[in-house]
DNA sequence: GCTGAAAGATGGAGCCT
DNA sequence: AGGCTCCATCTTTCAGC
């Protein structure tokens, strides 16, 4: 299941992720290689689960998605079966982009993207009404700074 | 440079965001309509910059990304020089993938993904070193529950 | 604004070295 | 393993409705 990659696998994933609508001739010579060995190294790497998703990048705020708020949250249930649902009312609602259990004294962490303070307010209603929560800070985003899903290879 | 999008562009853009790599066959006919009208959709989102970058997402995990930290800054300097100084620092590091000024009693949070525990650590100490910074709280993540780019269209 | 056609480019597969 | 060639498919353009 784990493949060994080499110089010339990073740099056919370092392509891929700035532009992944490049031919594979485009990548070929970029990487210093030809079409066949490319394409049978991205399909290996396909197959490994290592290159997943192929998406765009959209504007949230072009698509009226104005507000961002990353949300900490502390609870007092550590069960198994409480985790269970929340992780499932987490992983079920869309505007939830991120969400981590973290170590130490605050427990998950959620990146949430809504079009404006009052959705975050029906999605924040919604989640605690599903599970029980001890503790809740809502950071709100003023700018977005930075935003990438580049791996530095 | 604002377009109007109507019920047809939003499908359109919710099944580039599924899967970038699909034929235009295959998404005219997912969105009900045809090859010529979908591409100029698409071709004008993206003169607009609605769509934006394309790419794949990568396992982290897989290529030795095991650690993800988010940061919570505080700083006491809010000059126009230091934020600028301080906003290039973090632009030009390709561990951080998120970086958002906050409303409230935190200035910044970061998200960075780094290969181990001394990695974060050189960073932070690199970071600290180029700024000076007032509170630094940093938020291991033990399992990353969900991670995604798509909006909720 | 849609349809259909057509030209050129590309992906994917086989074969040769 | 890398390189060459081929064909089916896809992208992109354009004339006509």
């Amino acid at each position: 299941m784990t493949i060994r990659l080499d110089e010339m696998d990073r740099k056919i994933l370092a392509q891929l992720q700035r532009d992944a609508s490049q031919s594979l001739d485009d990548i070929a010579r970029e990487v210093g290689s030809s079409k066949t060995p490319v394409w049978n190294r991205i399909r290996k790497m396909r197959e490994a689960g290592i290159v997943g998703q192929q998406t765009v990048i959209l504007d949230a705020e072009a698509l009226g998605f104005e507000a961002c708020f990353f949300v900490l949250i502390r609870t007092s249930e550590h069960e198994a079966e409480w985790q269970n649902r929340f992780l499932h009312a987490l992983r079920a609602r869309p505007e939830v982009q991120e969400a981590h259990r973290l170590a130490g004294d605050i427990d998950y962490i959620l990146k949430v993207r809504v079009k404006n303070a009052r959705a975050y307010d029906a999605f924040y209603q919604a989640l605690i009404s599903e599970v029980k929560i001890h503790n809740v800070t809502a950071l709100l985003s003023m700018e977005e700074i930075k935003s990438t899903t580049m791996l530095p290879l």
